[in-house]
DNA sequence: GTTAACAGGTTGAAACTTTAATCATCCACT
DNA sequence: AGTGGATGATTAAAGTTTCAACCTGTTAAC
């Protein structure tokens, strides 16, 4: 017994293209946008949940996992950043085999120049487009879809 | 006079956080469903848009910008398609600078047996993962994105 | 009819990401 | 204590994307 595939409506059809090019398109102007600053949207994230962090430190696994990226590719991208002297590797007291990726004062620096321009960039290609209750439809609906697909 | 930056409430922060790793990790399982036929999600699209299009055939420039990328970028991935004999290229007759990018019989066929796979995850990990109001809300506000951002 | 500006497309090199292999350390069990 | 299997991170090689330069053909002005 063979399994009818269930197709998209049109209307189905059409929000989830809306959803793929918007999405291209948005990602595109807030990389854009920080071009100025030497550093792309993927390079913004990582600053950011650095800055977050207690002493502004998190193990590569750790980062890699909260940002949903292969290590490789953290290892790389971590690696320019420090060339940047943005970010700075120490490795991890507790498990010789971990790495502490710490964010300098210069890195700190660059991410409160950098923050007005992003945010204001996230509001008006976004968030202020939409209306509050489709903007938390957003959030519902995605962070559903991460819970489902759950870790790599 | 300086503008106050106008951060984003904490409901906001959320949602649009949610939204990346929803999204990251949405495009990775995609692409990972169709690793089985050979192709990624972008090579995907360009299959789809082809073969919706009259005679199965669209101008470079036309199927780069619906797909919202460079016109290198789809020079090099039409490259790598027509090295798989899913697409051909041929030189546009009425304007002797263009090129038809064609869908194959190969191609098409591809794209038939991906097509429910790929339609079902789309389903399992989104669409149905959201209510029908929720779903039509991403359509909305990612309708107004692409309008309010342009083209490139 | 030349010429200048522009549009379609390609190219190659540089930048970036992925994949698979590797190395070192840690953990659990005997 | 010693071994085997995970875990954290890096590396090299291969693959993909971006960037800038380029070539060809079109359009429109003179």
């Amino acid at each position: 017994m063979t399994t009818e595939t269930r197709w998209l409506n049109a209307e189905q059809q059409v929000a989830w293209r809306a959803y793929l090019l918007g999405t291209a398109r948005l990602m595109a102007k807030l990389d854009d946008d920080l071009r100025q600053f030497g550093i792309g949207i993927n390079d913004y994230e990582i600053l950011v949940r650095l800055s977050e962090a207690p002493d502004r430190r998190l193990r590569m696994a750790d980062l890699a996992d909260r940002l949903h990226q292969s290590r490789s590719r953290l290892t790389h991208t971590v690696g320019r950043l420090e060339a940047g002297e943005l970010v700075r590797r120490t490795s991890c007291t507790s498990d010789k085999r971990g790495v502490w990726a710490e964010l300098t004062d210069a890195g700190f620096d660059l991410l409160e120049q950098a923050a007005p321009t992003h945010v204001a960039g996230v509001r008006a290609n976004l968030v202020d487009l939409a209306t509050a209750d489709d903007f938390a439809a957003i959030g519902r609906v995605f962070d559903t879809v991460s819970e489902h697909i759950g870790q790599r």
